[in-house]
DNA sequence: ATAATAGTTAAGTTTCCACTTGACTATTTT
DNA sequence: AAAATAGTCAAGTGGAAACTTAACTATTAT
């Protein structure tokens, strides 16, 4: 997979869980899965609004989706968070490693 | 800290890591201390724009700066990325303790 | 002292995002 | 078959976000 492919990966399931609605969705979805109605239920939007909530999650990786009938069925997908563990695994060796001049300048900036 | 408070801290913390140009600013800043200017050379951005985005990683807590005569540093505050590994933690229990009634479904939907 | 450098702030512009309404399709229910 | 339910799509609206320019402050170099 290209770095840009990556990223543009990324930055989705950053884009997707900077919203308020969207990260309850998500853990509504963890619990069990759930219909799109469902999703709408507890906020005050429109069920076209949870269709394009979901949607979104789904483009990111961070839900798969089944339709049933006229229902469509929301569940977690595991791979899409394990993308973020990873890049923040990837992040923290990279400061990590720098970690020791790091904790030397930050002795020297006591405040926080 | 209030549940309303926290989930404002990571909301910050998601917005900033949405944004491809913070996302490569934290990066840069993962090696070693940066200045303002720095951090805007690589990018085809003005030095104010550098400034908002610098300003906007600090509230989040993904960053501390210091001013040093003219010269703004700028440095990673792990503080901010293990605030994100903790939410994520807490969100892979959820749904580990719920997977395999998860893994059961996704056995019916061989699909991916 | 002057000039150059580094950053900051305010204000305006453009672009993007969340949301709504309204028309439509497909599936159940009665 | 008719009515109700669940979702989808397209187009439009409003507000937030990213960016610019321009005026200004503080520090360092000449």
């Amino acid at each position: 997979m290209s770095r840009h492919r990556k990223d543009a990966v990324i930055e989705s399931i950053f884009q997707a869980l900077a919203d308020r609605t969207r990260r309850q969705m998500i853990e509504r979805v963890s619990q069990s899965p759930a219909t799109v109605s469902e999703l709408a239920r507890p906020f005050s939007i429109t069920l076209a609004a949870a269709v394009q909530h979901v949607q979104l999650l789904e483009r990111s990786g961070l839900v798969r989706t089944e339709k049933q009938g006229r229902v469509r069925l929301v569940m977690i997908d595991p791979a899409g968070l394990s993308t973020l563990r990873l890049w923040l695994d990837d992040r923290r060796n990279l400061w990590e490693t720098r970690l020791d001049g790091l904790s030397a300048i930050l002795r020297e900036n006591p405040k926080r």
